[in-house]
DNA sequence: GTAAGAAGCC
DNA sequence: GGCTTCTTAC
């Protein structure tokens, strides 16, 4: 047992995974003994990144011999983690020798833990990592109430599947669609922090941000970074020092060709 | 009209027999001048016996000339039952002259009620009986939170369509699948009594368990009674006098051949 | 009234 | 498996 960890609230580990998880199905838990427990991987048609940290600092046990690297199924762990109740504590342990990762989940006073275990998969290794994204130049980051977000996004899902975003003067979410069109702009009286030195703008598949959004379940701001035909940039502080991001790539015009959305050219 | 029964608390009846006839189809209903209205019917892969008593103290009006066997099918019955609003009371009668069995609802206070009726049906008799089972020694017994057992199946499903329940020490429900496993173990300060003399295992499906299950909206607490190799035995108070028995049999490793499930040799 | 969970449909 | 609807808890 080469790895601890425990969050005395579950609430906040079924909030994260299930969000990560309505994205990625397979991914790397990277455990290490000096960050936490982090973890980096693409939805299958490469159009979304996301890069979850739960630093060591919010976990309330963290024990870790050596960097460890688990590859599991996302979409079975969270079934798991959905079964604990709001006020069982969660803790996860290796077997690494088994190739399975243990889930263990109970009220703080009692004493028996329910027990679950998930094999580990064999998925290849992820072939780029975020290093190059993190090398990109944003002209224009704001930090924003997430509500804001949540409400452009249903009010754009009436007339498309997809939503503008527009860093200029303002922010601004648009849409348009056979039946009509919608704008909400915020005012920068409205956002947290804004700084805007160039206009940008992207078009984005609203079942990614709908996706990203359920983070909101234990995130309450989106700090946005943007870049005309870049991937739009997310952060969502969680806990204390840990924090989800996503990488989400623009629409192209040129629909039809998938691979023009990928975040990387292969 | 040989016979007459009013339930003034139709969520009751509603509770007992969607529970029931997720497992049985079709039954004799029982009419008894000494004790109520019973059943007793096996799920058409002979797995499962359900034993129904409807006590004639728990009937809020009870009228029966003599014996009757009424046989109907439940599915049918049951989306009658369902039709009944909360507020309402339910009075069954016969018809037995015209072969039907009337359902009557209304609200306490109103003057009409709803009537409908349902077709007796010809089924051969049943044939054996509980009596068999109820000579069955069970090494152990015990009796706890119908809310235990129901975390278990949920927990266990994720994994499988089965269920082990261990009694030793203490019981133990646990699973094992492709995904991995879990366990979850009650220590005897969670069962409400146990009495435990000699280690019993068995397998269950879940597709029974959670059907059996379904008496919780009816019942808080179950008494379950096992022996290795034998069906386990699981009643439910419900009412005050009233109660439903099931004997569901384990799985056999021999999983091709159904008719070892089977509760009897035929 | 809202939101989460369960059941039914595709 | 996801989506939708219905039910139930807060």
């Amino acid at each position: 047992m080469a790895f601890t960890a425990k969050i005395k609230d579950s609430k906040v580990v079924k909030g994260i995974f299930e969000a990560v998880s309505s994205i990625i199905t397979e991914t790397f838990l990277d455990i290490d003994p000096d960050k936490g427990i982090s973890m980096v991987a693409m939805d299958l048609s490469h159009i979304c990144l996301v890069s979850l940290l739960i630093a060591k600092e919010d976990l309330d046990e963290f024990k870790a011999d050596k960097k460890l690297k688990i590859a599991i199924n996302l979409e079975d762990f969270v079934k798991i983690v959905k079964r604990a109740n709001p006020q069982d504590e969660i803790v996860f342990k290796d077997d690494s020798a088994a190739k399975r990762f243990i889930i263990e989940m109970k009220p703080e006073t009692a004493k028996k833990a329910r027990r679950f275990t998930i094999s580990m998969i064999d998925i290849d290794e992820e072939r780029i990592g975020p290093e190059s994204l993190e090398q990109l130049e944003f002209y224009n980051q704001t930090t924003f109430k997430l509500k804001f977000l949540d409400e452009a996004i249903k009010d754009a899902e009436i007339f498309s599947d997809a939503l503008e975003i527009v860093a200029d003067k303002n922010l601004s979410f648009s849409t348009n669609g056979n039946i009509g069109d919608m704008t909400y702009e915020l005012e920068k009286e409205e956002l947290i922090s804004s700084d805007f030195t160039q206009k940008s703008e992207g078009i984005f598949g609203l079942e990614f941000l709908k996706n990203i959004l359920k983070v909101s379940a234990v995130s309450t701001n989106v700090e946005m970074s943007m870049a005309s035909d870049l991937p739009i940039k997310m952060v969502f502080d969680i806990l204390n020092s840990s924090r989800i991001v996503y990488y989400l790539a623009p629409r192209t015009e040129d629909e039809d060709n998938d691979e023009d959305d990928s975040l990387y050219e292969d």
